[in-house]
DNA sequence: TATCGTTGTCAACAAGTGTTGGCAAACGAG
DNA sequence: CTCGTTTGCCAACACTTGTTGACAACGATA
């Protein structure tokens, strides 16, 4: 286990204005001045505890899409438990907005996305897939379609788009999540 | 007709270069000073033609989509006529990328995106869906589906997106906007 | 040629940035 | 209690940013 240190709750207070922080404004316009004013402390505190900015970001951006077993889901719900699952984590953490405000103009954040995305939709892909020579096609394709409309609900705020609420959101996507996992194109 | 100036030269010059740098770094990572240095004058010039920062990028982000009429393409083309543009129309100019990385964290850039695809897409909706009502919220899923696969293949690049050709694009997108243009959700 | 608006350069400002080092207070171990 | 470590604040640094104003070369018009 590892040593309780007395500064551990400004450490998170830290990480907890960073995420909001990155989340608003993305990884420039978030100032360590600012991050350091929302967690109460001096910003010197912060380069102390996290080195520098870009080490305070990978800490902040540190994610796990925990996304389920699809296994124990019928397959033709597979699309629609992928954007549900999705939609509630988008809602309930902010890090995934700081990660993508940040990734459209910083390379270590793309990369993170990257990561991401390849690490963890990638083997769920590959598990229905019906080819698996597909599957990282397929889970680039789910991003597609979930990144977007997470930029467009969030960061864009399309009001079209910021309008549907939860299940209106479902029906719509999870046929195109669906279609991605298991259909082959062709016309 | 406008008259010629003798500046219009370096005008134009300090757009292409102006647009060139929004669209790879960002509307704050992308300086004034770079913006000069590429078009080969001095940063005061920039603030003389465009009056700030602010201008000079709604100068440059001026966009129109040139959405092509859908009333000469079979309907059960038109989802594929439209990515097909979008896929072009964003390949062959870099000011949608611009806009895409500026939106992100620049509120008037959002502002931008908004606009344009309220004004440009909401329209070609509207003549299509079968119950104009729903017009609003079927041009808002284009645009998640399409600048979701802009963003994943120009700016995040994840790979899988990357790799693939026009044809394999179309071909996994067509179907989706076609969807949204003429299904009704349900399940 | 003399004049005036245009085009461009140079130098500087004020503000804000990430980052650093020193110093005081609080704490815990001996 | 005493001493070394941790925690925090303050002031400052070196640098970059958008932006401004003064000034020199140029071109057309009279």
């Amino acid at each position: 286990m590892t040593a309780q240190r007395r500064s551990d709750g400004t450490r998170a207070a830290i990480l907890t204005a960073a995420r909001e922080r990155f989340a608003a404004d993305g990884f420039e316009r978030a100032t360590i001045r600012a991050i350091a004013a929302d967690a109460n402390i001096d910003p010197s505190l912060v380069m102390r505890y996290y080195g520098n900015k870009e080490k305070l970001f990978a800490a902040a951006a540190e994610f796990d899409l925990r996304l389920p077993d699809m296994a124990l889901v019928p397959a033709d719900r597979h699309g629609a438990v992928l954007v549900e699952h999705f939609l509630d984590r988008w809602a309930g953490d902010e890090t995934l907005l700081a990660l993508i405000r940040a990734a459209v103009s910083h390379e270590a954040a793309a990369e993170r996305m990257r990561t991401i995305f390849a690490a963890q939709v990638g083997p769920v892909a590959a598990r229905l897939a019906p080819d698996p020579a597909t599957a990282a096609t397929r889970a680039g394709l789910i991003a597609t379609q979930i990144l977007g409309f997470a930029l467009c609900r969030f960061v864009l705020r399309l009001p079209p788009i910021v309008a549907l609420d939860r299940d209106a959101a479902v029906a719509w996507l999870a046929p195109t999540v669906q279609r991605y996992l298991y259909d082959t194109p062709g016309h």
